[in-house]
RNA sequence: GCGCCCGUAGCUCAACCGGAUAGAGCAACUGCCUUCUAAGCAGUAGGUUUCAGGUUCGAGUCCUGACGGGCGUACCA
């Protein structure tokens, strides 16, 4: 329909002034956030009245003078307060695209402007320390559903999770196994410095202990069993809990595959090669200063330690290498500071950096019993995932980190999720969809399956009029959300048609209205099930029938 | 100090690329179940969009500067 608008105004336009083409303002045609100003409208006359020295209003009449609109699209076409030009979309056309809807059933709202792009959706790649935390929660959320808005898009795509099981962190998480172990045994032992005091240990040593008694206990701190039984438990236990928040990853990516290889060495002489790396105090370092950086940057510790630095630019290069069309990454405002090395870093290596995005969601603030609450994966200061969905389940779960835009600090009240039962925002989308399958479970008994001759023009009540075109937001929001990789867009946009679909069932009945009513109301209220229901699964939330 | 994000109703947050009278939920108050699920609907109240300038037909949105909060700014990840 917009692009119908669009065509027909560029023809008016082309009569109206004799502008050259380019110098033409884009036509915008955007929906009134006001109902009574119609359900589309354009800003062109306005932004016409500087080039062309007239009057906004004036520019308008003579656009609509010489504007040609095929009545069974548009019923009709009005000026309105500084100069917009409404349009108002004739019924006939409605009718004709929920017909449209309902052929295209769970398909409806699928786009094509990610089309055949090859997509690799890099997210939660938390190290295995610990269980996955409220706190990674809004990453893993986030990133799924980003991936499933792009999936709608068109795209093909991957989810990678990247981790690294070397380094200090899991050299203590180890040792920290290793006390435990020998504490089980009644042997004195105390845990590392900055040691793990999550209770998890203990169980992960207690499993040591079943398998191998006491045969462990002259091993030292540091070897490789109490880390490696550390990291497959808490890998056991990350998958489960990802699986039952409904992320499914494609691909699990060590960096140790990046030392193996030899990439990381590869992007250290090639950095040499440009004069983009040198040596200095004992340590190798990046020259980002060439990138307008206050000071350059370690890569190498004097230790012979690479920084984190280095493996993510090898990391990054390595996806591009892949094929990608796009390398999406979900993280922390906390990580921020660290992404234009990476993008100088893979630039400086001849790849194209422009294939790297970036997803940065604001911290989430945990607020139990009133009051924020710090958490400390080390200090096993936490509420995990699985802790959090034992009480409130994946679906409130998911939507929680979902409702509000990525940019914004979230507040996740631990007491609200839970008692939020009745209240919860997630069940108005649900309960919605739940009612709708009721009445077309008790429609279908009393007047048998729909018929494909329906006729949809016996919907003119106003709440059908309003649920019809809230539907038809529903294609704009997905491609929206994805876009800006903002799901909570797609919220809104559910949340305006359930809103609708409560204030229709108010309004309007089915059961007990005569046959051709009823039927027409059954199709609309499949089309808005559906669209609930494909909205729904983009978030990863169940579209209960039954509640 | 510098960089990024934020500041909107009592609270948590929306507001599409700069559009028309800034919207929801929660909390408060008033109505609506003999009738397809009241996990709902309708209504009342609640605002100088932190402040001061600027840009323009038009600013919550863009620019500058204050103020307030978060996160960075490591040879930690």
């Amino acid at each position: 329909m917009n692009s119908y608008l669009v065509s027909i105004l560029q023809d008016a336009l082309g009569k109206i002034s004799d502008l050259p083409k380019s110098e033409f303002p884009e036509i915008q045609i955007e929906k009134p956030r006001d109902p009574s100003h119609g359900d589309a409208a354009t800003n062109i006359a306005m932004l016409l009245a500087r080039p062309l020295k007239m009057p906004p209003r004036k520019i308008a009449e003579s656009l609509i003078a010489k504007l040609k609109t095929d009545p069974e699209k548009v019923s009709s076409v009005e000026i309105a307060g500084p100069g917009f030009i409404n349009f108002r979309f004739a019924d006939n056309w409605l009718y004709q695209q929920l017909k449209a809807v309902l052929d295209a059933g769970e398909n409806y709202g699928k786009g094509d402007a990610q089309q055949g792009k090859k997509v690799l959706v890099e997210f939660v790649s938390a190290n295995p320390t610990g269980p996955l935390t409220v706190g990674h929660g809004r990453n893993a959320v986030l990133g799924d559903t980003v991936a499933r808005l792009l999936e709608w898009s068109g795209a093909e795509i991957e989810r990678e999770y990247y981790f690294n099981n070397a380094g200090r962190q899991m050299r203590v998480l180890g040792m920290s196994v290793h006390a435990r172990y020998l504490q089980l045994l009644g042997k004195e032992a105390e845990l590392p410095e900055g040691g793990y005091e999550g209770e998890y240990i203990t169980d992960i040593a207690r499993t040591l202990q079943d398998e191998h008694g006491d045969s462990l206990s002259e091993k030292p701190a540091e070897d490789d069993i109490f880390k490696k039984a550390a990291e497959q438990a808490i890998f056991a236990e990350i998958r489960k809990t990802l699986e039952r928040m409904n992320i499914s990853m494609d691909s699990f990516f060590n960096e140790n595959e990046l030392y193996e290889s030899g990439a990381i060495e590869d992007v250290v002489q090639k950095l040499r090669d440009a004069d983009l790396a040198y040596d200095a105090e004992g340590a190798t370092w990046f020259k980002t200063t060439t990138f307008g950086k206050e000071k350059d940057t370690v890569l190498i510790k004097s230790t012979g330690e690479p920084t984190y630095r280095l493996p993510d630019i090898a990391y990054h290069a390595n996806k591009i290498e892949r094929g990608y069309d796009l390398c999406l990454d979900i993280f922390g405002a906390d990580h921020i500071a660290t992404y234009p090395d990476v993008i100088n870093g893979v630039k400086s290596l001849g790849l194209d950096a422009s294939k790297i995005d970036v997803v940065v969601y604001q911290f989430v603030t945990i607020v139990k019993d009133g009051k924020p609450f710090k958490m400390s994966t080390r200090k096993a200061n936490f509420v995990t995932l699985d802790e959090l969905m034992d009480e409130v389940g994946s679906d409130v779960t998911r939507f929680f980190f979902l409702m509000r835009s990525p940019d914004s600090h979230l507040e996740f009240d631990i007491a609200e999720a839970k008692e939020a039962g009745e209240k919860n925002p997630v069940f108005y989308l649900q309960y919605a969809h739940a009612r709708i399958c009721s009445i077309l479970r008790k429609a279908a008994e009393e007047y048998g399956e729909l018929e494909d001759d329906t006729n949809l023009s016996l919907l003119n009540h106003d709440a059908e009029i309003r649920l019809i075109k809230n539907v038809f937001d529903f294609p704009g929001a997905v491609s929206q959300s994805a876009v800006h990789r903002e799901p909570h867009r797609l919220i809104t946009a559910l949340n305006e048609i359930a809103a609708s679909f409560h204030k229709f069932y108010h309004d309007c009945s089915i059961l007990g209205e005569e046959r051709d009513l009823a039927m027409a109301r059954t199709s609309l209220l499949k089309a808005v099930a559906q669209t609930l229901a494909n909205g729904l699964g983009i978030l990863g939330i169940d579209a209960p029938e039954r509640m």
